[in-house]
DNA sequence: AAAATATTTTAGATTTGCCTAAAATATATT
DNA sequence: AATATATTTTAGGCAAATCTAAAATATTTT
């Protein structure tokens, strides 16, 4: 049973959460993260501590308990759900999808969020490839071939991208890449890990590392 | 363009919208509706007053400027379009279906409402019968659901009678039918246009065509 | 129209989440 | 290992929305 938890209590968590997975969680990042100050996330954290959610003592590391952790797995649960609705039954563009899902995902209904769940068929994975979990809190792994270690002239599918940043999607629109999109790598430099990539049929354009590495895809 | 209110300012003007169109509004009914007290809805008056969503001064009446109005349709819009939704598409019993709106009324993308709207196609009217503004705030007079309408096992309760003839009022007496009465429809005869109806939790009766169309009812 | 009653408002506190500035601790550099 | 730098925490305050208790105004009753 999870109890309930404020909207700012919920997003610090989901930040955590995410932050863990990326092995660079500490009082900074997450105040970049949360668009707070460090002194904020200090009093957050001691709350959070004492609702038993993470663990956590002055000047040392901390991290989600178990329940901390399957609250951050029912708060991914819900957005990534919200996305998979937003995209797919009322035709969002998916680099619109992940706002709306921030706000929808603090609707604290449980049912809600099953018969969602049932009604949009029990999808795996979001909008973005990212794994949806399940209402047990298991969520699977999600394939992990980049585009900048595609193999060259492999012909391959996007089929995730590993970021929400706006700045990103909005890159990615202006190169017409989407969910789908089949790409090819053409040339490799190592000077700057930058790539030639073929974009569907069009002429092979130039893309650098960050971008590269943040585009998951499979092979055809 | 509706700029963005706290989730408690909608929840007042909405409750303040409501009990204007019953007539009824004041600082403690108000409180009552909100459940807080009379002091801290003041405090709040005072707030939406700077911000030009209502017309107040102390120990005076008090109601929603135009400003106020429009926000006011704009929420309940919003609310009845996610009732709509939670029975329509994923079955909620109607019962369950206010609260959860409740929350969900409060997400605030403009877009995600005008999608959704068009997404369920328009319903002018939400699963208790209440009318569902459209985008431009315009918003129809409720239906009057007559009981001979009603459907078989809906939950209804009597708002209204459309008639002031003695014999009648003298016969809803005498079946202890009054404003407010549940009501739920358990047979239709074809046949006179008669009908079996469960009144409270009594057990089901027969009542003529020209009775069940002078009542009015209202779904729960 | 005065008194009694009911309603509403003011005044002063509390809690949540945030802030700035200063202190404490941890990490990196020499 | 000592110093310099970076990070994190503490201390003290602020704004939003609430509360209680007391004061001000309206309304009802006699």
């Amino acid at each position: 049973m999870l109890s309930k938890y404020t909207i700012t209590e919920e997003n610090y968590i989901k930040a955590i959460f995410h932050l863990q997975e990326e092995g660079g969680l500490s009082t900074g990042k997450l105040s970049a993260a949360l668009k707070t100050k460090p002194a904020s996330v200090t009093d957050m954290l001691k709350k959070l501590k004492d609702k038993k959610l993470i663990s956590w003592s002055p000047y040392k590391k901390f991290k989600l308990t178990v329940k901390g952790k399957i609250l951050a797995l029912n708060i991914v649960r819900r957005h990534r759900l919200w996305e998979y609705f937003l995209s797919e039954k009322l035709h969002f563009d998916w680099d619109e999808v992940h706002a709306v899902a921030e706000e929808l995902e603090h609707v604290s209904s449980e049912k809600l969020i099953d018969k969602l769940d049932a009604y949009l068929n029990f999808p795996r994975v979001d909008p973005h490839g990212d794994p949806i979990p399940d209402a047990m809190g298991n969520m699977q792994q999600r394939a992990q071939l980049r585009l900048s270690d595609l193999p060259i002239n492999a012909p391959a599918n996007i089929i995730a991208v590993a970021s929400q940043e706006l700045q990103l999607l909005e890159l990615l629109k202006h190169f017409e890449i989407g969910l789908g999109t089949r790409v090819e790598v053409k040339k490799r430099f190592d000077f700057d890990e930058s790539i030639e990539v073929k974009i569907k049929n069009k002429t092979a354009i130039q893309l650098g590392e960050a971008l590269t590495k943040s585009l998951i895809v499979k092979l055809i």
